[in-house]
DNA sequence: ATGTTTATTATGTCTACACATAAGGAGTCG
DNA sequence: CGACTCCTTATGTGTAGACATAATAAACAT
């Protein structure tokens, strides 16, 4: 019995809209759509396709998705002349991101305080004067090794119960999300000299450039948490398509 | 007349998906339908919203794809324990990134010169021994400012074309997208030590926190291009959702 | 108690058909 | 010639029904 390798569909005899995808792909990337082309109505694609317009609709929305087609109605199916204009990060909780790579992980709460916060915060998140923040600093390891350096504020006055929880146990992040909806997120990536902070804990020189991701979180208006991940030296981000 | 804000389709009497997605999306966010909640079966769902089981498919699929829902074969579907695992980062060509703002984009070629691949770059990209690579420095601007720098190769073996180019007009960037089709895609997100380059052209000090953008391009296993994007001082790569 | 088979079930997808909607283009009128 | 209206057309979406498939759970055998 010979152990061909299948792709998944083999069985029935209906053209799927996965294998329709792939070929128009292929056109596109390898084949005679180049950039601009106007592709044929759906109908005629459908006949020619062995389909019915349904899945080819589906098919041609996907790859559309994917961002290499643009369609209108009546202006019709078009080849972007810019292929992919969107990249997709996966944004994993730091504990899968490091266990996926096979290393233990590891977390230790640095200091935790109830503080006013400061303009800047306030500021940032929109809060009212005097208000009341909880900051926390964590690390969290790969292997015993620090890997990322979380600096958190949480804004008491939208969740008190923060002010109750116990952190040194488990991070903030598998608490907040577990507790709290959202209903607005803002991810900025961007490149910071090491502080203070990211020199005791993580391993860089005072002025090093770090990678940081910042996430701001609301929930119906009110600002819940931002959050500054610092990582350790070296760290890409990375996705391929 | 009362002037109701419409959501966009109020005519119809059938229910659509949107509308279906809306309602679903907000019983998770602020609704009964908490973390880890396993929603009643598609048919039951359906025959709740009136609509066709089609139409609630449709509807779960798309939700799913927001990141919010888990979809398993008879397992059912269940609410994320830690939403929204993706982020979507739009690529923009530099050009339409600065144009968008309301700025005069404006480019430069700053140098220009082919050469024998070093051997990081040869291990880089998986080029042959004595490859030849066009390697090009070029600069964006935004209102006359230094915008970004670019810091390009592309594989004279695998694009000929590239020798005979000219590029003192308008950047590599616009001509690659526009000749090479291309099958896989890398793209990393960095933060790197302002060099001698950077410091040059861009607002930076020498080992400044420099954020940065690789992206290397396959097409048919041969690399095609590798380029680094340098950021200007303080950019921040942002997204909402 | 543990491993294997079988039935059940929720999602995944295809089909054929109908109507909705946006937008290009032709025709009309000033 | 320009502005307007109306028609045509390609995509967008809803429906009902059917079969496919994966994965759990129950029944069974070891």
């Amino acid at each position: 019995m010979p152990d061909i390798a299948r792709t998944g569909t083999a069985k029935t005899e209906t053209t799927t809209f996965r294998e329709v995808m792939a070929e128009i792909v292929q056109r596109i990337t390898e084949g005679p759509w180049g950039p601009g082309t106007l592709l044929p109505g759906e109908v005629e694609l459908a006949e020619a396709f062995g389909c019915s317009r349904t899945t080819m609709n589906r098919a041609l929305r996907e790859v559309s998705e994917l961002g290499f087609l643009d369609r209108k109605r009546k202006a019709g199916t078009r080849v972007r002349m810019a292929p992919i204009r969107q990249a997709r990060f996966e944004m994993p909780v730091v504990r899968a991101e490091i266990e996926k790579t096979g290393a233990v992980y590891g977390y230790q709460l640095v200091s935790s305080a109830v503080v006013v916060a400061p303009d800047w915060l306030r500021l940032r998140m929109g809060l009212k004067a005097r208000a009341h923040v909880v900051h926390l600093l964590c690390l969290h390891f790969a292997d015993g090794v620090a890997f990322q350096l979380e600096d958190r504020w949480i804004n008491a006055g939208a969740l008190p119960q923060a002010l109750q929880q116990d952190f040194t146990e488990s991070g903030p992040n598998e608490w907040l999300v577990a507790t709290v909806p959202f209903s607005e997120v803002e991810i900025s990536f961007l490149a910071q000299a090491a502080d203070a902070g990211m020199v005791a804990h993580l391993d860089h020189a005072l002025g090093d450039p770090v990678f940081c991701v910042e996430r701001a979180t609301w929930w119906q208006n009110a600002a819940v948490t931002l959050v500054t991940l610092a990582h350790r030296r070296g760290y890409r981000m990375t996705t391929r398509y």
